[in-house]
DNA sequence: CAATAACATACTAAACTGATAGGAAAACAT
DNA sequence: ATGTTTTCCTATCAGTTTAGTATGTTATTG
């Protein structure tokens, strides 16, 4: 049930364009060196993101990407549906199950009810809250150094 | 994200034990025919079941498996993570994320509370509670057929 | 025109998934 | 004792996914 690196890399590489996004567009070579990510894979990640209308690109010299959205207008949710596909554990929609009996519909009223509990938080967070949440604790955690 | 039929065909096979088990332990070739499941594939989702103290098998003639321990004191979420591994996104025990600087901890924390709602749906429902609302499930659905 | 950076595609090793197959060990019936 | 039954164990396999490398093409800037 482990998220795939593919979900985590577009999830920091889309924090990464959102908190470096103000001084114009973030190559993804910046990005793949600052976290140490694989930037051919990382660009092979970055095109569904695209595609899915999170990310807008510019070609040719000092170009990049850019977030297509507001940062609060774009979900955590959506971020990863876009990467992972749906994050539901069973195909909540179909109606048949097994077969024609509902064998297994208790189980599946369950997992429904269990992966929509997940999504539902997913949901409701926002990238931009992510980047704040972030920059607060890099506050903290420097503030500490400084301390120590 | 979906589950794989690894934890699906368990989790069937938990309820055929539990629903079947009152004369006797249920053997695999049962289950396998009842819910048209290839029997040897079957048999090794057992194992895990069995190792993990969920099932207690009974060799030989007029063998097979009964519930290790009492229905209500069996949850969903012990069923799955026994097949499935941990359930959760991203290891949320892990003090150490992305090398030394918390990077992407904002992000980490997020997915650790989503699958952490994930699971707590899970786990407060036992095996028991599955079999109750199955069996509710099939009496209002034979009853049904029975007015058309 | 040259440099730059996204874009596209092809390839690969390794792991995982969903099985199938066959035999060994244990319990039971005759 | 012997044969039947059923769990138990292991090997094998085709197909898919994952994570990554490598390379070339296209669009933009200067």
């Amino acid at each position: 049930m482990k998220l795939s690196t593919r979900s985590t890399y577009g999830l920091r590489a889309m924090m990464a364009v959102a908190m470096d996004g103000s001084s114009g567009p973030v190559m993804v070579k910046e990005i793949a060196e600052r976290h140490q990510l694989p930037a051919n894979y990382l660009e092979q990640i970055m095109t569904p993101l695209r595609k899915g209308g999170l990310l807008a690109a510019t070609r040719g010299a000092h170009g990049g990407y850019k977030l297509a959205r507001a940062a609060q207008e774009i979900t955590v949710r959506e971020i990863l549906e876009t990467l992972e596909g749906s994050l539901e554990l069973v195909e909540c929609n179909e109606v048949a199950c097994c077969g024609m009996q509902p064998d297994l519909c208790a189980v599946k009223d369950l997992l429904c009810e269990a992966s929509r509990a997940m999504v539902e938080v997913l949901a409701q967070v926002t990238l931009a809250d992510i980047v704040e949440r972030q920059r607060e604790k890099e506050a903290v955690s420097s503030a500490l150094m400084y301390v120590i």
